[in-house]
DNA sequence: AATCCTCCCAACCGCTCCAAA
DNA sequence: TTTTGGAGCGGTTGGGAGGAT
């Protein structure tokens, strides 16, 4: 006994969006705006579900999307908000104007998990690796955990695994432990820092959805869609 | 040039939340 | 108070792009 699906499937289409598909919600939406998704691919003559299309809005068409590689600041206030807030992307992406919260947890799984690894933090907790391994346990150990616990196939995990070993090789042989806690000072300062300015980069965000949002004009155009369409 | 491998990201799935009836 | 259905969220996957062999 499965859970209802969102909306009838028969006859749907799914996979990437074509240019015109894109059209045509783009501009129902801008002509019409967003009251009830279940109705926009009916009226928007869409042969989608509601779902996808708030999904390829969102996350494609928005006028106010950014786009573009993440930079330095951002990548930074991402990680603070993350120790923060944990897996919650939408609430995380809340703080990014122009980002959406699929990009944002995309960039967390590829690249910034990546890093924090590389720099010997758990990209769950933010805390050093080594910190959180109990006395007895052994590397190989941690190993099959973390692979348990990631989506890294075994060839990602073996070269991780390598550049890990490279870089934690090169910090303990480099002069040992008195580098590992500077870095883990660093780090903690630099957490510090970030929370004091996360604030500061949302106000300097333009906020140009909200004002989209905000146009009476692009809404009013909502008063008889229903009655319209039946 | 052909094949294989890895990375990245758009899109989907299934679940929870929440407001309306 | 309970039920229902739409919206939103987070995890996962499929496939294209590009690099390596």
């Amino acid at each position: 006994m499965g859970r209802q699906p969102c909306c009838e499937k028969v006859g749907l289409k799914r996979g990437p969006w074509t240019m015109d598909e894109d059209n045509k919600l783009m501009n129902f939406i801008l002509n019409n705006g967003i009251q009830c998704w279940r109705l926009v691919p009916k009226l928007a003559g869409l042969m989608r579900c509601g779902k996808s299309c708030r999904l390829r809005w969102i996350n494609y068409l928005r006028p106010d999307l950014k786009r573009g590689a993440f930079t330095e600041a951002e990548e930074d206030m991402m990680i603070e908000l993350h120790s923060q807030l944990g897996n919650r992307w939408s609430k995380i992406a809340a703080h990014f104007r122009g980002r959406t919260d699929n990009e944002i947890k995309n960039h967390w799984n590829t690249k910034i998990k990546k890093k924090m690894k590389l720099m010997g933090l758990d990209p769950m907790t933010h805390k050093p690796i080594d910190q959180q391994n109990s006395a007895g346990e052994s590397e190989e150990i941690n190993q099959k955990l973390e692979f348990h616990d990631s989506s890294d196939s075994p060839a990602d995990l073996e070269g991780y695994t390598q550049m890990q070993q490279k870089t934690e090789g090169e910090l303990i042989c480099g002069s040992s432990q008195d580098k590992i806690e500077s870095c883990i000072e660093n780090m903690e300062m630099g957490s510090s820092i970030m929370s004091q300015n996360v604030e500061t980069l949302e106000n300097l965000c333009f906020d140009s959805l909200q004002n989209w949002i905000d146009n009476p004009f692009l809404w009013d155009g909502f008063g008889n869609l229903e009655e319209i369409f039946s």
